[in-house]
DNA sequence: TTTCATGCAAAGGTTTTGCAGTCGC
DNA sequence: GCGACTGCAAAACCTTTGCATGAAA
């Protein structure tokens, strides 16, 4: 996975560490407001470069909610596999899984093999609505 | 559904038509050439604004491949519901309906709002993969 | 005739790129 | 030392906006 020509240097270490370390969906912009509040100067390009070589070997997922950014989010390997809430009113994105999704979706890339002679290799699953809080603002 | 203060225009019907027209899912840029070729001159900001209110209305929604743009579809609600399969090679964008997809959608919905509380109300599925014309290109 | 729609050009926001300097191995 | 990485500024790109003009009801 780790081709050569590729550095394992302080700044995309940094970058990675922002990362794992929490759960939202950080764009590039994000990450370089939160590494600055750390006294870590990294440049606004240099994420970019660094999040594109991340995706390019799998250590990060886009996330594209339709917001005008791209967000990105660590791929915890240990992980279940998981889809994202997106509330409408405010924005915030949340993570869920489910058991039967995956189910779900192995019976529907087999298919889709059948039907299309398209081979799924990978899948993003939106939903948006309400989230909780929301709810609860607009009721009263 | 019909809103005061929506006049019905040449334009306005023009690039309905072209979204009408075609299986494809264009971007606003798309629409600008189809029309010009057709010596139909339309700025491209009034079909940013089109675009707009025909999704703010529900007469097109919006499709995010993740290519830099926002592509759009006409809704027609003579046929059935669908999504998205996106050949990572070519960039081809392809519907899919899928039965048993509808009937899993219904329930997950519940599922989630019991869970999270959060209330889905619409939803995109995007599968990745090779279609089948990619794949036969890659045997040779 | 009043209100809304349009075109143009300018501005906005996000992402990419060129290049000179720097760092890692 | 060489090749890869970085920062900066500029450019590229897609989309939105302001304003004067034009079209629709």
């Amino acid at each position: 996975m780790r081709k050569k020509n590729f550095k394992i240097t302080k700044k995309r270490q940094h970058i990675l560490e922002v990362l794992k370390g929490t759960d939202e969906h950080l764009s590039a912009e994000d990450i370089y407001f939160i590494l600055k509040r750390k006294n870590i100067k990294v440049g606004l390009a240099t994420i970019y470069r660094t999040l594109d070589l991340f995706y390019q070997h799998g250590i990060v997922n886009k996330i594209n909610v339709g917001d005008g950014t791209v967000r990105y989010e660590y791929v915890d390997r240990k992980r279940v596999h998981h889809h994202h809430l997106i509330c409408i009113k405010c924005g915030k994105i949340m993570e869920y899984t489910d058991k039967k999704e995956e189910e779900f979706l192995k019976e529907l890339t087999k298919r889709i093999k059948d039907r299309y002679g398209f081979t799924v290799l990978s899948h993003e699953i939106y939903l948006y609505g309400i989230c909780n809080e929301c709810r609860e603002k607009e009721k009263s």
